[in-house]
RNA sequence: CGGGGCGUAGCGCAGUCUGGUAGCGCACCUGUCUUGGGCACAGGGGGUCGGAGGUUCGAAUCCUCUCGCCCCGACCA
């Protein structure tokens, strides 16, 4: 592709609605423009690099022996109100009418029309297993859509869906998925890690996510150094510590902690560490409970892991007015010693000991407080979220981390949507058997997003080889000098003709300008064709990623730009 | 949906408080010049100041209503 033939508008400047880096420069680089809040035209350049994503996600998950087909966006209310949803699913989902008034929807997950589907053309287990793919824009009408491709309205997905006779067709093919999901990511060349993921509110009893690591990533992951146990920090386990209690040393006493509201003012008050302080959280549940949850002082509470625990839906901190009616003290104060209400403690909580707690007096605290002796708990649960150093709770080693963007995801859905639509298959029995189902998307778009994340510096974006718009970029210094010019249109025409794509920048620009855009698309490979070289019969060979400059002999150039792309993605 | 902020040329912004001929930088067009890290000079085009109503001799500026967009929270690929 000739650059003066192309559509490839960059920005000197940032958009000043543009917050995070991937999203400045996607724009900057002329990738994509919004349209509306959270819709976007994906220009030339940001859809090759979909379409690089979407190609490595095809040939993985036919691999997989996934099968493609493609579903429509208009999809009619009667199908989501068959499986409840349409009265569940909340105003994300955009609702309208045809000419006739017959309620309609765009669809944001299409479990209702697969389903809907297989129960229509699928009758026998010989059938199956079966696995049904599509890549297609989705709509969901986002709360806030923010962050450009990485949360917009519309959006590009790839979702799968498989259905099987039992459940241990479903484990086998939601295993297939896993590691096809692996190969994808791997082959899109990003750093990510698959983590044991809540499963929220599609249901489901089993859910891995696909996090690409990036330091602006919205979601908190733990991994082990030593052993595969990752998971996002919502669900990841705290390994049982050794929890001997140990034998109360000190009398409990009341002391005087004025002002003292937080564990650090308290710790460093009273000279103790914030480990040997216990902290006292009032919360209130979604079932109008209010209970009290006893922590060690430098923990942090998980309150989904909290809601799993309760069995409720939502859990939130007590205001200071609930707080100061219950315990009779503001919050800072508040102790287990005394306390009218349901008290739970987190595991670590059991083994310490000659601790120091709030006392239910305005500035004043406990210390020398024991479980037991002191006050009793109701019992004792996982309840606080895992720390970079905390032992993993599968193979003793330590945990560490990460922050990353969610782009993939895979569910165990067993038979919510097949028993709600009744699709079932005969056994070889002859019986009717529900199917059971799992179902797996990717952000196709959010992964570009990520990638870019993952990969930039101050000068733009540095595109992983195999995703990347175009494998290497041929700047001509200057296009007014015929032989310059006709040495990179040779170079040009040989790559092409080895199956490089190559964008020819051949624009009358002065040359800092075009290496300029050169460093903001992020093009892996860059070579520099200009007079200078010539005379010694070479051109520059530079690497985005590494950003050093090397003459290569005219002669070779192609073939090893070739190899070098071969080697990298392997087409 | 709750809280905060912004709409002035394609992009980035000033001007609004204190009403008086709509500006700057970049980009764009023409010409000369220049060509290995966003040249230089000269000339030029481009705005119903988000929209509607109001106050006023006069509104980008003050008032009312409205629409759009961004940021912080709960949701998700």
């Amino acid at each position: 592709m000739r650059y003066t033939e192309y559509l490839l508008p960059t920005l000197k400047e940032t958009p000043s609605d543009a917050e995070v880096v991937s999203h400045q420069l996607m724009l900057r680089a002329g990738m994509i423009r919004k349209l509306a809040a959270g819709i976007y035209n994906y220009l030339p350049l940001g859809l090759r690099s979909i379409r690089k994503v979407e190609k490595i996600i095809r040939e993985e998950m036919d691999r997989a022996g996934a099968i493609e087909l493609l579903m429509p966006m208009v999809v009619p209310a009667e199908l989501w109100e068959e499986s409840g949803r349409w009265d569940h699913y909340g105003k994300e989902l955009l609702r309208f009418s045809d000419r006739k008034d017959s309620p309609f929807c765009l669809g944001p997950t299409h479990e209702e029309v697969i389903t809907d589907l297989v129960r229509n053309t699928v009758r026998s287990y010989r059938q199956l297993p079966l696995n049904l793919y599509q890549i297609q824009g989705k709509f969901r009408d986002e709360i806030r859509p923010r962050f450009g491709l990485m949360r917009g309205r519309e959006f590009i997905m790839k979702d799968a869906y498989s259905f099987d006779l039992d459940e241990a067709g479903a484990d086998v093919a939601y295993e297939k998925m896993y590691q096809a999901y692996r190969r994808i990511f791997e082959r899109c060349g990003l750093k990510f890690r698959a983590v044991e993921a809540d499963t929220g509110n599609i249901g489901g009893s089993s859910s891995h996510e696909f996090m690409v690591l990036a330091a602006s990533g919205e979601d908190a992951i733990v991994s082990c150094g030593q052993c595969e146990y990752a998971a996002n920090i919502e669900k990841a386990e705290v390994a049982l510590a050794e929890n001997r209690t140990p034998e109360p040393a000190a009398d409990m006493v009341k002391v005087s902690t004025p002002g003292c509201k937080s564990i650090n003012d308290v710790s460093s008050f009273l000279d103790i560490s914030p480990e040997c302080v216990v902290k006292t959280l009032i919360v209130q549940t979604d079932a109008g409970e209010t209970l009290a949850v006893l922590l060690q002082g430098s923990h942090e509470l998980n309150d989904i892991k909290l809601c799993r625990f309760l069995g409720c839906n939502e859990v939130t901190l007590a205001t200071d007015e609930v707080v100061s009616k219950v315990a009779g003290v503001l919050p800072g104060y508040v102790g287990p010693v005394g306390l009218p209400l349901r008290i739970i403690a987190d595991h670590a909580v059991r083994g310490m000991s000659d601790f120091a707690v709030g006392a239910n007096e305005s500035d004043m605290h406990c210390v020398g407080v024991n479980l037991g002796r002191d006050f009793d708990v109701e019992c004792f649960a996982d309840l606080r979220s895992a720390e970079a150093g905390d032992i993993c709770p599968r193979c003793g080693g330590v945990l560490e981390i990460w922050r990353g963007i969610e782009v993939g995801h895979v569910f165990k859905l067993g038979t919510k949507y097949s028993s709600a639509l009744k699709a079932t298959v005969l056994d070889d029995n002859g019986q009717d058997r529900v199917l059971f189902m799992g179902c797996y998307g990717i952000g196709v778009g959010r992964t570009v997003a990520a990638a870019i994340e993952q990969n930039h510096d101050e000068n733009g974006i540095i595109f992983p080889l195999p995703i990347a718009p175009f494998h290497v970029l041929v700047t001509v210094v200057n296009p007014r000098e015929e032989e310059v010019l006709a040495a990179a249109e040779k170079i040009y025409t040989e790559l092409q003709d080895l199956g490089v794509e190559v964008l020819l920048d051949d624009r009358d620009e002065r040359p800092g300008s075009k290496f300029k855009d050169a460093d903001l698309i992020g093009i892996p490979l860059r070579l520099t064709v200009g007079a200078r070289g010539l005379k010694e019969n070479a051109v520059e060979l530079q690497e985005r990623a590494a950003g050093d400059r090397r003459m290569i002999p005219l002669a070779e150039v192609s073939a090893l730009v070739r190899d070098m792309v071969v080697t990298a993605c392997g087409f």
